[in-house]
DNA sequence: ATGGCGTACACCGTACGA
């Protein structure tokens, strides 16, 4: 069985304790992160290193970065490492990937989007956000009608459906619900990937976002905009998907959950 | 209508997130 989660952490340099915890308690064997928040100089490598973990990590000062660490017992190779999209030149750091052979012969491409918020319907943000998502598109649509096998996991900050939002009347067309930015999701989807949230494995329902502000996560005003995509045959093999809400209730805790799967070997 | 909270940078407040 191979585990893969993908997890915002709002600041790895914060997140460290808990996120070495987390990946040690619940063995998992491969993770996207984003928001690291941190630049590459002063990413925490040996903390990771130290508990069995290889590091990929693409990141910036203050804003976005992305990481990806590998369970290096559960993993023959990591190779052809590929640092922001290779096709959408960008300041902003957000997305990473890698080619994965487990123990067991599957091979898989791990790749970790941070999509951008878009901050508002309409405005500057909004429209890089849809335009960095059309290149991640492109790219994805590329790789997988090269044949390969990709998992794309990360922070889309799109909540595809009604049911992703606590309140859909209130959020009604707001930004991470907008109808430009579903059909954006289709779009990607459509390139050739599966929410593996859709294939009828998890429990229970949950979001995978809540609000820092005004009790959010007490009160469960969440979204679900954290997401595991993956191609038919490696999606033909995920056992269970699931929303780890545990690290949500810990003290100083990310604002996002861990989303996580796992596939047979 | 605004800001609520948390993080980063380095201002002692501002930018940004979702």
């Amino acid at each position: 069985m191979i585990k893969l989660a993908t997890w915002n952490v709002n600041s790895i340099k914060v997140r460290l304790p808990q996120v070495v915890d987390w990946l040690e308690r619940e063995k998992v064997d491969a993770l996207v992160m984003q928001e690291t928040k941190t630049v590459d100089e002063l990413f925490p490598r040996e903390a990771f290193n130290a508990a069995g973990f290889e590091c990929l990590f693409c990141g910036q000062k203050t804003y976005n970065g992305v990481a990806l660490v590998t369970r290096k017992s559960a993993w023959s190779s990591v190779q052809n490492p590929v640092l922001n999209l290779p096709n959408y030149p960008d300041e902003q750091k957000r997305f990473i990937a890698a080619d994965l052979t487990h123990v067991s012969g599957r091979r898989l491409a791990f790749a970790g989007a941070y999509f951008p918020n878009g901050q508002e319907v309409g405005c500057d943000k909004f429209f890089y956000k849809l335009d960095w998502i059309g290149a991640l598109t492109r790219y994805m649509r590329s790789r997988i009608k090269a044949g390969e096998e990709i998992v794309l996991g990360g922070d889309f900050n799109i909540a595809p459906s009604p049911e992703d939002v606590w309140d859909p009347v209130a959020w009604k067309d707001t930004i991470l619900v907008s109808e430009a930015e579903r059909g954006a999701w289709r779009v990607l989807l459509e390139a050739g990937l599966i929410d593996t949230w859709t294939l009828g494995l998890h429990a229970p329902e949950t979001y995978s976002w809540w609000d820092y502000r005004q009790a959010g996560f007490e009160k469960n005003h969440g979204l679900r905009i954290d997401h595991l995509l993956a191609t038919p045959k490696t999606a033909a093999a995920v056992s269970q998907v699931w929303i780890d809400t545990a690290p949500r209730a810990l003290e100083k805790p990310s604002d996002h959950a861990p989303v996580v799967m796992t596939l047979e070997a």
